[in-house]
RNA sequence: GGGGAAUUAGCUCAGCUGGCUAGAGCACCUGCUUUGCAAGCAGGGGGUCGUCGGUUCGACUCCGACAUUCUCCA
């Protein structure tokens, strides 16, 4: 390769592949946020093709026939992809950059490898003889053929021996077990050196997990829709998308050994290397670390800064195991036992603010985020440490140098440990760790987790040709319309129908706001509706039966006072993140929202509690502007960009379209990119109370508040409340001053009876200390007792204890009634006379119908019987001889 | 969505298979000592043992529900 030329740097690459593209009229889009909303199936983007995927089903209109984009990508599992390998090798990552040209119907197979033949040799001058690709060999089973075609447009650029058969595994490309699918062409690159290469031909290492023989693009021939049932169809429109790997073409471009060797990683390597004064490149071990850690940053540091936080479930999940990788191999390998990756953000933030502003905008809030996390799995590390000692004591006690695992699953499992930092300890402790074990414990766990999360869906069943849905809510709550398509859902035992209508007043969950509940109504047949979802931009309704004729008409009607009250609900959110930002500032970012029917919550980025005043002031503010009565103004169809310009708040993690729809209540106040359902009026919200203020996560608060007719029960519930209060305490001038005198009586009193019980008792004990009975050097006291409580019996006798020597004392009390007896025997008796108080009292309740037990000094009984008492205690007498 | 765990003093936690009348360290208060700072000694206050039920003569301890938090899997 030339080394002579000026190297491009990754900005210039980057650039000039969108230059490419556009110079062949693609037009050229942004980023979808990395986190996905609003499918089911797909928690992060993992292609380039996923914000395109409704276009690929033929759910979505074509706009624009070709594209062209770098878009962020998260990929945590798949077949070369487990997290855990990541940072060990040199070219697989968690964040990625995916380089991604396409064709909507419009140019395909020649087209795409002509140009991506001129991109790579023309642009980037990678060399001819360094190139491999490859072509689906077909496949027998699937009965496709070999990609003929794609072998033809090939040899026009390139030595026959370098196209290589493919598998159905490496050449056949499907987007999951149902939907589009075709053959795929992938390019590789053999960057070996010179020597290298004449000892081994480059050929033999393609697809073979050779780190120097890399795979960089990819590119897909979708002919194909595949069915639930496996079979295969072929599309319509034949589309083209293709994937290249932005920080593998790079590393190629820039002639490096290791990703991390190229400009991309560079800054965050070095920055770890003065961190940690070790310098990189010079064991395995260490470098391992920093790969992990110049790595998973990324993919923690946009996934936060696109809106989703680290949680204990789902999406969230997947980032908090990913920061706490990092932390990790930080805290093992490189001596890190405070939070560092916060700080290794800023270097990140700084490095990406051109090509994707988002986290630059946001650094202070996630760095905020990301310190919290680090400090708290710290503490984590920390209590599984403590754990860990006391399992090493417990093996010291057996003798054992093997700690089970069970064990180590549990310690893994429910405190959070991880595996292999207990496989490191264990080894300086020379013991060694039941990895058999260990990893049958993690399989019965997943086993438990599949089978009870298992959905099974049918096909679609098309009953009109229809290509996009019409949402009617925004203007009428009831619509005529009918099925478009429909399909069965098995969820463990309960099956469930979707269905898409042509066009629907139901409000699809989104944006917060929950899905529309309602009904459908066919003739004489009514179908309750019980949710309704998206799916990209399919409104799903959710049913659990279907009409008996899917192609009739229907009248579909939304539960109208569920949907004002959610619209009331949804007005007043829009309301509050105005008052938020003027009165806390303009950094309260939205950070999620629901709106439901029966309240609000909006979590907002900002670093403190809100004092009772800024609450006050802020739910002062949004009623003023409740009363004001705004009227709506609701803009369906505006260009984004002209949106902005207006002022229009849109959010982090959120993909737009170039058309947006813009809700504004008072242009001076309030204006926001919004698809929810609104009030016509403010007023007709009626009232807003917030009902709580907490903490969510670092620098993330959370407000709960009502509206409307929630808000008026919730005031009237309170009212009447403190109204039965002040009744109760005979309307005292202060009620606040009324009940904390009576804590404070309530408190003096009690010690006050706890001390006049101690006096009782004391009175009691010297009465009985005169009436001991000497009986074989054993002081024998045995009284019937007027003591009202188990706790006063039991006083007495420790007392006696601790001031009579050779104390045999048996007592009775009446405790609400009931008898209860208690036998208290000097410790040296216990030994001397062999007698037990536990045995004696055993025998001796039965007398009153009761039985009870204890420890050989100590033992009490209750029983129901009180006539019994004398008897009970006649026998106690007797069982000292 | 499915498992596992935790919840005891202001903080960090002990309290094992029900019964040694609820503990330790730090923090706090008082006094003494010392004093450049750190501190040392003696004493003291503070807990309805997350909430609600149940089992039992007796529950911090066992069982159930709920709440909150952590954690693993999907």
């Amino acid at each position: 390769m030339n080394t002579t030329k000026s190297m491009m740097t990754s900005k210039e690459i980057r650039q000039a592949y969108l230059d490419f593209f556009k110079s062949k009229q693609h037009h050229i889009v942004s980023s979808a946020p990395m986190v996905i909303k609003n499918d089911p199936t797909l928690m992060f983007t993992n292609a380039g093709m996923n914000q395109f995927k409704d276009i690929f089903l033929g759910d979505k209109p074509v706009q624009f026939p070709r594209i062209a984009d770098t878009q962020k990508c998260l990929r945590v599992s798949g077949k070369h992809n487990d997290l855990e390998e990541v940072g060990i090798d040199t070219y697989h990552h968690t964040m990625f950059e995916m380089l991604g040209n396409w064709s909507f119907g419009d140019y395909f197979k020649k087209e795409s490898i002509d140009w991506a033949w001129e991109l790579l040799t023309r642009i980037y001058k990678i060399d001819k003889d360094r190139m491999y690709v490859t072509i689906f060999e077909g496949d027998t089973k699937e009965q496709l053929e070999r990609d003929h075609e794609a072998y033809t447009y090939w040899k026009n650029h390139i030595d026959e021996s370098r196209i290589l058969n493919g598998n159905k595994k490496d050449n056949f490309w499907e987007m999951g077990d149902t939907g589009p699918c075709g053959p795929c062409s992938e390019i590789h690159v053999d960057i070996r050196s010179d020597e290298d290469r004449k000892k081994v031909d480059g050929k033999t290492l393609v697809n073979a997990s050779h780190p120097e023989v890399i795979e960089i693009w990819n590119l897909v021939f979708m002919q194909f829709n595949r069915m639930a049932d496996g079979s295969l169809v072929k599309l319509p429109a034949q589309h083209v998308d293709t994937g290249m790997g932005f920080e593998r073409l790079t590393r190629v471009v820039q002639n490096k050994r290791s990703n991390y060797d190229t400009d991309i990683f560079k800054p965050l390597i070095q920055f770890i290397e003065s961190r940690c004064q070790l310098a990189y490149g010079v064991t395995e071990q260490t470098d391992i670390a920093m790969r992990v850690m110049a790595d998973h940053i990324r993919a923690i540091s946009f996934a936060i800064a696109d809106g989703q936080l680290p949680s204990n479930t789902g999406a969230g999940y997947v980032i908090r195991r990913i920061l706490r990788r990092a932390v990790r191999y930080a805290y093992s390998y490189l001596n890190f036992n405070k939070p560092i990756l916060h700080d290794l953000m800023l270097v990140l933030a700084e490095q990406m603010q051109h090509v994707f502003p988002e986290l630059h905008q946001q650094k202070d809030f996630v760095q905020r985020v990301i310190q919290e996390e680090e400090q708290s799995f710290l503490h984590t590390l920390e209590s599984g440490l403590r754990r860990m000692k006391l399992i090493e004591q417990d093996l010291a006690a057996t003798g054992s140098k093997q700690i089970d695992g069970a064990v180590a699953f549990e310690l893994y499992d429910t405190y959070g440990f991880p595996i292999d930092l207990t496989h490191l300890i264990a080894r300086e402790r020379g013991l060694t760790v039941d990895e058999a074990g260990f990893h049958s414990e993690m399989q019965k766990q997943k086993e438990r987790s599949r089978k009870a999360a298992t959905v099974s869906s049918d096909d679609w069943i098309q009953v009109a040709d229809q290509q996009t849905v019409l949402f009617t809510g925004y203007d009428e709550m009831q619509t005529e319309s009918r099925i478009v398509k429909y399909r069965k859902q098995k969820i463990k035992d309960k099956e469930q129908y979707q269905i898409v209508f042509a066009c629907t007043p139901f409000y699809a969950e989104s944006g917060g706001q929950i899905g529309d509940t309602g009904t459908a109504v066919f003739g004489e047949e009514t179908i309750r509706i019980n949710d309704t979802k998206k799916e990209n931009d399919l409104i799903v309704h959710y049913t659990t039966a279907l009409p008996s004729d899917v192609t009739a008409y229907a009248a579909l009607r939304v539960d109208e006072s569920r949907r004002r009250s959610i619209m009331n609900n949804h007005s007043a959110t829009h309301l509050l993140h105005a008052a938020l930002r003027r009165v806390l500032g303009t950094h309260v970012e939205q950070k999620g929202s629901l709106v439901a029917n029966d309240y609000l919550r909006f979590d907002f980025s900002h670093f403190a509690k809100l004092t009772d005043e800024q609450l006050a002031e802020i739910e002062a503010l949004v009623n003023e502007k409740i009363r004001s009565n705004i009227p709506l103004v609701e803009q369906r169809n505006v260009p984004v960009d002209q949106a902005l310009k207006q002022g229009a708040m849109a959010l982090f993690g959120e993909k737009y379209g170039d058309q947006v729809r813009v809700i504004t209540f008072d242009k001076q106040y309030s204006v926001e990119l919004c698809g929810g359902t609104h009030v016509p009026n403010t007023g007709v919200i009626g009232y807003f109370k917030v009902t709580s203020e907490s903490a969510v996560a670092a620098g993330v608060r959370r407000i709960e508040a009502l509206t409307g007719e929630a808000a008026q029960q919730k005031i009237t519930a309170a009212f009447t409340l403190l109204q039965q209060l002040n009744e109760t305490l005979k309307n005292p001038k202060d009620l606040l001053k009324s009940i904390s005198a009576l804590q404070d009586d309530l408190s003096t009193l009690r010690k006050e009876v706890e001390h006049l019980q101690q006096l009782q008792v004391n009175v009691l004990k010297d009465r009985l200390k005169q009436q001991i009975k000497n009986h074989n050097g054993i002081q024998v006291i045995i009284a019937e007792t007027t003591l009202n409580s188990a706790d006063a019996l039991k006083k007495l006798a420790f007392d006696l204890r601790n001031e009579v020597p050779d104390l045999f004392f048996v007592a009775s009390a009446l405790v609400g009634g009931k008898p209860q007896l208690c036998v208290m025997i000097s410790d040296n008796l216990v030994k001397e006379k062999n007698l037990n108080a536990g045995t004696i009292i055993k025998s001796i309740s039965k007398a009153i119908k009761g039985g009870g037990g204890g420890q050989a000094f100590f033992a009490t009984a209750g029983g129901t019987d009180i006539s019994g008492i004398k008897q009970a205690l006649q026998q106690a007498q007797e069982s000292i001889g």
